[in-house]
DNA sequence: GGTAGATAGTTGAGGGATCAACTACCTACG
DNA sequence: CGTAGGTAGTTGATCCCTCAACTATCTACC
């Protein structure tokens, strides 16, 4: 920001620390949008529900926890059950009582949810190729994972520290 | 996905690229949420406000063109219109018709915009050090903004190309 | 065994995003 | 000129997300 520009370091970025960031805000909006783009003009599921039948489609039963879902999601309660609810709705799954904990509720893909997920599923790929792994070297997009692997894991430790944040702005 | 292994390649992303993606996906969530919930908690500005009125602050004279703006930051046209209908009430941005073509708008930073900015810029650089610049080591970091450059180019681009991808899914 | 506090999930109200229409203006070309 | 098609921005209906309650259940500890 154009704010004068101030005699300690530590405080704000680098030039070349700016320039990264900035690039990274830009990529990661447009890759976003133009992969949603994708799965709202051509495929039968948005690229949300997509990643919400992908994690069914991975756990045995094809069935998880609502909180487990949320988690893998990085999605907070209230909306995965308002999704899932959406979802039920359109019959691509379906929710029943979990065994052992009688609060929990279990998500299953119906065989209408695995229908729509292999329908979407070339498609989405294929942008996720063409837009993402074909732009970058082979090692760069390999590289570029490791990072943000980093990058999830000091997010998730922040979200307990994130209070001390606001002593830095005295 | 768990569906039958196909023996072409081409169609689907390897192992290790398919680690790399989740990587990416996860880290990208975790990123943005953790960076929202300190604008949320502890900042006086949203972090899609900040980001505007960190572009309006770069521009001369603090003001930028509608269409600038909504391109700049990735945003719809219609969803700046709101969003700077929004921040316009809160007294942070204005709006007047732009010289030259009476079909545009400018909208400029108020000085209680840029207060506000001043006043978030401190505590949005420092989660933003130290969820993702911290987290990375320096050279680590810089080629993530290289490799995001390259995938904001590709994605600008496949939004003239992407009907051609529903030719994949015959 | 009873009560305090955490955990699982839902609900509804309010605010923000999206989409398709719409106005107004500009450009170019006959 | 005039009109066809593009560009700039707005609007409102609809849908989706967020937030703060709320219910119900589980755990632990006295």
């Amino acid at each position: 920001m154009a704010v004068e520009t101030v005699e300690e370091g530590d405080v704000w970025l680098t030039e070349e620390q700016q320039g990264a960031w900035r690039h990274y805000l830009e990529g990661s909006a447009r890759f976003v949008e133009a992969l949603g783009a994708v799965h709202d003009r051509t495929l039968p599921l948005s690229l949300g529900e997509y990643s919400l039948l992908v994690q069914l489609s991975e756990a045995p039963g094809r069935t998880m926890r609502m909180s487990a879902l949320a988690d893998g999601l990085v999605l907070s309660r209230s909306r995965l059950t308002h999704t899932v609810a959406r979802m039920e709705a359109r019959g691509l799954v379906a929710r029943c009582a979990a065994e052992g904990d009688r609060r929990g509720v279990n998500c299953s893909m119906t065989d209408a949810g695995y229908t729509a997920l292999v329908a979407a599923a070339p498609g989405h790929v294929a942008a996720v190729r063409r837009i993402l792994v074909e732009a970058l070297e082979p090692d760069e997009f390999l590289a570029l994972g490791r990072a943000m692997a980093k990058v999830a894991a000091s997010a998730r430790e922040a979200g307990g520290t994130q209070e001390g944040l606001a002593a830095h702005c005295d």
